[in-house]
DNA sequence: TATTGTTATACTCTATAACTATA
DNA sequence: TATAGTTATAGAGTATAACAATA
């Protein structure tokens, strides 16, 4: 089997992006979160306060999207919502977010610490700055 | 608004796909073909004959969703089925799909001189590496 | 027994359009 | 008018389980 798609630098990242996804899925499931949950954690931690929007665009999580995924975390009462004036809402960890954030960031870090494994250390600055690149403009 | 995930290069990776994805999404529009669709006929043109199974495998798509994507393109008249024995069936492209495969090629060559040239021209080929090495051995 | 292909189903992420309420 | 948030819906890719037919 010849396989045509082998230098197309699109197709390999890909491939690269769907393993490591895969594997981030995995192990965000002991704690019954998808990625896009746990980074969404990972935001609002790291930005108290910060509405729905801005952290949909940080994200680039269309607002309607986002709305479901915020009533998840919010119905499982990992976050809490505060209004900020008649429309907007500031999201902050709950208590139990809070904690369940500190185990999000190890699963993480393990996750990331085996995908830069793999990735050879003479390069990893110079390999994370061309991924910025990509999807730099958006 | 902090990024807490400016540093991950399991995120910038994803963000970098995405963006890439879309793009592709975005050309491919104009054959009416998804990018599973483009590279499996990109596959199949390489691999005259080569199964479904065999397809899916080099593609590391499940044969339960190969067997609608093929079905697709069967209806559209851009592959044929060749049954080898009993249960496997050869897969080539009709005429159609030949002249639709070039159009194919034609887009994504595009898509990846636009990716290439946000990757500085000296770091390019330890890049796709990286990436190959990233999902290697699944 | 293992493999090929199929069916049915569900999950995750993403995209769009239409709507309300507020700024 | 523009923005924040919501609802409904659809598309694309992926995953699993179960199955019939064949090797």
């Amino acid at each position: 089997m010849i396989d045509p798609l082998t230098d197309y630098p699109g197709y390999q990242l890909r491939r690269a992006s769907a393993a490591a996804m895969a594997d981030l899925a995995d192990r965000l499931g002991v704690l019954d979160l998808r990625p896009a949950e746990a980074t969404v954690l990972l935001v609002i931690e790291a930005n108290p306060s910060a509405t729905l929007s801005e952290v949909g665009r940080l994200l680039r999580i269309a607002s309607a999207n986002m709305t479901p995924l915020i009533a998840r975390l919010e119905g499982r009462n990992l976050i809490e919502r505060e209004p900020m004036d008649g429309r907007s809402q500031g999201l902050m960890l709950a208590p139990l977010g809070r904690s369940l954030t500190r185990q999000v960031k190890a699963v993480v870090a393990d996750h990331e610490a085996a995908l830069i494994e793999k990735i050879p250390a003479t390069t990893r600055d110079e390999f994370l700055r061309t991924l910025r690149a990509i999807w730099a403009g958006e």
